[in-house]
DNA sequence: ACGCCACTATACCGATCTGTGTACTCTGGA
DNA sequence: TCCAGAGTACACAGATCGGTATAGTGGCGT
């Protein structure tokens, strides 16, 4: 990726996850970056293309931060895995302004199913279920799909909350009331 | 209201919710609400006014639904109060395309807090948050305030998993989850 | 019969949108 | 020294955006 693309991405990151998708216009991107709207064109082909490298990028880059809190030598049982992966969703968001869920954000914006993006979006809710039915097996739970379910509706919940500012600090709330759904 | 202005609200309402609020112009509402322009600016003044009118139309409808499945002869208990406003969110949900929260779906479109919208999406949340809190004192909960915030957690984090798709139904999931939460 | 009001039809405004074109400059490596 | 790629500067296309203006139509109550 040449210089001038990064710039492009992480202009368009902010850009979309603070004003949102279809408010950011290329011309604004292209500005922000310090770059022509030739090079934009040059470097992505369409808007489309960078909401989708957006989105991409986001989604690979949390997952290169969750595994590290996760994998590893990191916390050797579940419960502190599950502990670790709320607590990397507050480290998370903090630093950025608290517009919630950059996936569920996008999925608002974005209605057409047939949207390369909707996979992305899709794949990374899966993923983020998957490892909480991981966790809740490892667990012990009497039943991991069910649990893991009740720990993504939490997740997912605080993530909202968050970004709407309903109560303060619904992360660490979420977490505890994950812990306290393991068996003990 | 006059019967085209009624006409509008009702397929702005509808395109908003299943396209987005940027991506829907005012040419389309009022073509769908087989008006012309002029009509349009002539009842509401701006397409923000419709935004507006459109969120808290909808926040007025969300009330009395609820309303209705959880007061006068209804459920006596705490518990079967908590039960009916989970399943009146699954039926409000179904018979709409399932794109989740139309609260949360604008808060993802509209950045800025001085927008008039902004306090009807927090007064919302506010409400359903202090739902919660006060079916969990009924129910005898130890601490309400905290399970009324969990409770709100795994209601919105089901409104999410439903309009993502997830996983199937996840509002009757939440629902039982947020049962087991009362002391017995 | 009259006036009021909701609404239609149509043309237009300035601004902004995504996307394309040509011509030129800078920089690093072979 | 030369060349290729990255980027700049600028002009422009076609479409659509929110919003406004003028002129005319149809129904309904008094």
């Amino acid at each position: 990726m040449t210089p001038g693309a990064r710039r492009l991405l992480e202009a368009a990151a902010r850009l979309f996850y603070e004003r949102g998708i279809h408010a950011v216009g290329v011309d604004l991107i292209a500005a922000e970056a310090g770059v022509t709207k030739k090079t934009l064109y040059d470097r992505f082909g369409s808007k489309d293309q960078i909401v989708v490298e957006y989105l991409a990028d986001r989604d690979e880059r949390w997952r290169a931060f969750l595994g590290d809190r996760l994998g590893a030598a990191r916390p050797a049982t579940a419960a502190g895995r599950l502990r670790a992966a709320f607590d990397a969703s507050k480290e998370w968001m903090e630093g950025t302004s608290p517009r919630g869920c950059s996936m569920v954000n996008a999925h608002a914006e974005i209605t057409d199913p047939a949207h390369p993006a909707a996979a992305i979006i899709a794949g990374q809710k899966q993923r983020m279920l998957d490892l909480f039915t991981d966790l809740a097996r490892e667990a012990g739970a009497a039943d991991p799909g069910g649990a893991g379910r009740t720990l993504m509706l939490l997740h997912e919940g605080a993530l909202v909350a968050h970004g709407l500012g309903v109560f303060p600090d619904p992360i660490p709330h979420a977490r505890d009331q994950a812990l306290a759904l393991l068996p003990v």
